[in-house]
RNA sequence: GGCCUCGUAGUUCAAUGGAUAGAAUAGAAGUUUCCUAAACUUUAGAUGCAAGUUCGAUUCUUGCCGAGGCUACCA
């Protein structure tokens, strides 16, 4: 049994003794730093069963607690808060039990399968610094929820059927001059986005140059030649035309490539992979079944909409008049295949940006309104844009931040930056560039993954991310100094397997094992909250915690050999969590930097 | 117009309804004969406005102000 418990059986013990009142629970909190003691028991909130002053209770449950219970040796009491002083064998008994755990703070996997889908770009152009935020938060949540004991699926759906794919497609017949990702030297995505940016190109001239003539606006941009000619070759691939369908598969094949490598050096990965052209059948079936059950209706055009009026919602188109299916058909098709194909998920969580809240909102309904059990258990990872000074990034116009060139030039920085410090003769040069490209990335993961989700980013791009203070480097680099610390020590010979049998524990070292015992909550909080950030600001924590323990105490130059000994087996403690945590993170630590 | 998010030091971020609102950065001042100074220590600086609920509100409710988004037969 944990301290909480049997502090909270003996709080409602011995207010049942003394106010004859039976306390249905007790609030703890680790003490703030600037009290002395380490859990602060709040008061406050028994005033609604026990009447009398908050202080005399404290006072009254303190002294109890210290008489009864061996782990608590002293207390205080400031307003209504009861601060408990925990004794050091407490902590130590806690350090030897988990000090060999590999996995300290995972929960071991339960018969719960949830499918994480993150990524799910459009097939038109490269991925942006928004797709870096989508993808290090969902690969971050889903590896968060293993360690919570789910089973977890991460996948996407690929968004490789629609206009946008057609207006690339068709820039490309006609400006392309048969180029490709070899004749070019481009990446593959690369070559087919400057189709996309080619087409809105022509597009707007097309537009321009018929309203000069006298057209109406809205009108031009509907009946635009170059636009009518991507919607019909959107029906000719649905139609199956062989021409437009190898067109589209050798163009999402370039695309495919070029992606595959931006994942790769991003550190994400993906259990499988759903491809909308080949579950937005499977939704337009379900639309049928829907009508029929009535759960949709039909306008005279054709097209066949929800009604959610009673639920406080529009209508919602979910196929369009000439028959081909919208976003909200494929989306519906793809999540009754997830579930057919993994009979075990209990629950999906969407990764995508808070601009569709609306539309998953919707979604969501229907799959219910459709008699899905499962559809209680699905969650929208919502999350705020990345944008910039100058507003939203739109790849037509180019006001993008690229994916890869960021990367590349997180890495660059992280290269200058050390070059400068000079830390790393012997390293080779790949060596020395793989490591360049883990403090970059690091940096920049970080960066990104400590904000809370739901907040808007605002990236500045003439201002570059941070290698001190709160950052991913500040993280890696304290991981490599414990890990110089270990090399040392095992130079020196210290055994710092064994148990721990110091007598007296110093007050950093104290607040090193409160915050180590803190890490399996924050992982279970991390959970349930979808939140990497909390985990993030955890690690930073522990960090912080941990260099003023190096600044103050000296690990091997410790006389007290137990006291050594302790002292490096702790530092391999945090290191062990730091790497943990920051696994959960998707960011790799380097024993050296 | 309706609906949804978000407003915290100059800037970037924290704070299950709890104590004197924490950090980082930029600013000022220090710490290398000693385990990696990408570090540590000190210093100054903030809850958009107004009510309400509460013993207690950055957090919950309402109104206003400000930013962004959705409200497409685009995805």
């Amino acid at each position: 049994m944990d301290l909480q418990h049997i502090l909270q059986q003996k709080i409602q013990e011995v207010v049942l003794k003394e106010y004859e009142v039976e306390l249905p629970a007790v609030e703890f909190q680790p003490t703030r730093k600037d009290f002395e003691g380490d859990v602060t028991v709040v008061v406050f909130p028994m005033l609604r069963f026990v009447k009398g002053n908050p202080v005399q209770i404290g006072e009254r449950i303190g002294a109890f607690l210290k008489e009864e219970v061996d782990q608590v040796t002293d207390y205080n009491v400031v307003k209504g808060f009861l601060n408990l002083v925990i004794s050091d064998a407490f902590y130590l008994r806690f350090f030897n039990t988990v000090k060999s755990e590999a996995q300290y703070g995972w929960v071991p996997q339960g018969p719960e399968a949830i499918m994480v889908e993150y990524s799910s770009p459009n097939t038109n152009k490269p991925l942006h610094l928004g797709h870096i935020r989508n993808n290090l938060l969902g690969y971050s949540v889903a590896e968060i929820l293993k360690a919570a004991g789910k089973k977890v699926y991460k996948t996407q759906i690929i968004n490789d059927r629609g206009i946008h794919i057609c207006k690339s497609m068709l820039a490309w017949q006609r400006f392309g001059n048969g180029e490709t990702p070899q004749s070019t030297g481009l990446k593959g995505d690369k070559l087919v986005g400057n189709y996309y940016v080619a087409f809105d190109k022509a597009y707007k001239e097309e537009v321009a140059e018929m309203t000069a003539k006298g057209m109406d606006g809205n009108l031009a941009e509907k009946e635009a030649p170059i636009l009518q000619e991507a919607q019909q070759m959107l029906q000719r691939w649905e139609a199956g035309d062989t021409e437009v369908v190898d067109l589209w598969k050798k163009m999402n094949g370039w695309v495919y490539e070029g992606f595959e490598l931006t994942y790769k050096n991003l550190g994400v990965d993906f259990d499988t992979l759903y491809y909308e052209s080949d579950t937005y059948l499977l939704g337009k079936e379900f639309v049928r079944e829907g009508l029929e059950k009535e759960v949709f209706f039909k306008k005279e055009d054709g097209s066949v909409w929800c009604d959610l009026t009673e639920e406080g919602l529009d209508e919602k188109i979910v196929l369009r008049s000439d028959g081909t299916a919208v976003y909200m058909t494929q989306d519906i098709g793809t999540a009754i295949q997830r579930v057919k194909d993994h009979p075990d998920i209990n629950g999906m969580v969407y990764t995508v940006g808070n601009e569709q809240d609306y539309h998953f909102k919707v979604l969501f309904l229907i799959l219910k309104k459709l008699g899905f059990s499962w559809a209680e258990r699905l969650y929208h990872l919502s999350y705020g844009m990345v944008d910039l000074p100058s507003g939203k990034m739109k790849s037509r116009e180019g006001t993008v931040v690229d994916a890869d060139d960021l990367m590349a030039e997180m890495t660059r920085t992280a290269a200058e930056i050390s070059e400068e410090l000079g830390k790393l003769e012997e390293y080779t040069l790949e060596e020395k560039q793989e490591l360049y490209q883990m403090i970059g990335l690091g940096a920049l993961k970080y960066y990104i993954l400590k904000v809370d989700p739901k907040k808007r980013i605002l990236f500045n791009p003439e201002e570059s991310v941070d290698f001190q203070g709160n950052t991913g480097p500040f993280i890696q680099y304290t991981y490599a100094r414990i890990q110089s610390i270990l090399r040392k020590a095992d130079e020196m010979g210290i055994d710092h397997t064994a148990m721990v049998e110091v007598e007296q524990l110093h007050a950093k070292e104290k607040e090193l094992l409160k915050q180590l015992q803190l890490f399996p909550e924050t992982i279970q909080a991390a959970a349930t909250n979808y939140s990497p950030a909390l985990v993030a600001n955890y690690i930073y924590e522990l960090v912080k915690e941990f260099n003023s323990f190096y600044q103050q105490v000296s690990i091997l130059g410790e006389v007290d050999e137990t006291k050594r000994q302790f002292r490096v087996a702790l530092s391999k403690k945090v290191g062990e969590v730091i790497k943990l945590g920051f696994g959960l993170l998707g960011i790799q630590v380097p024993v050296r930097m």
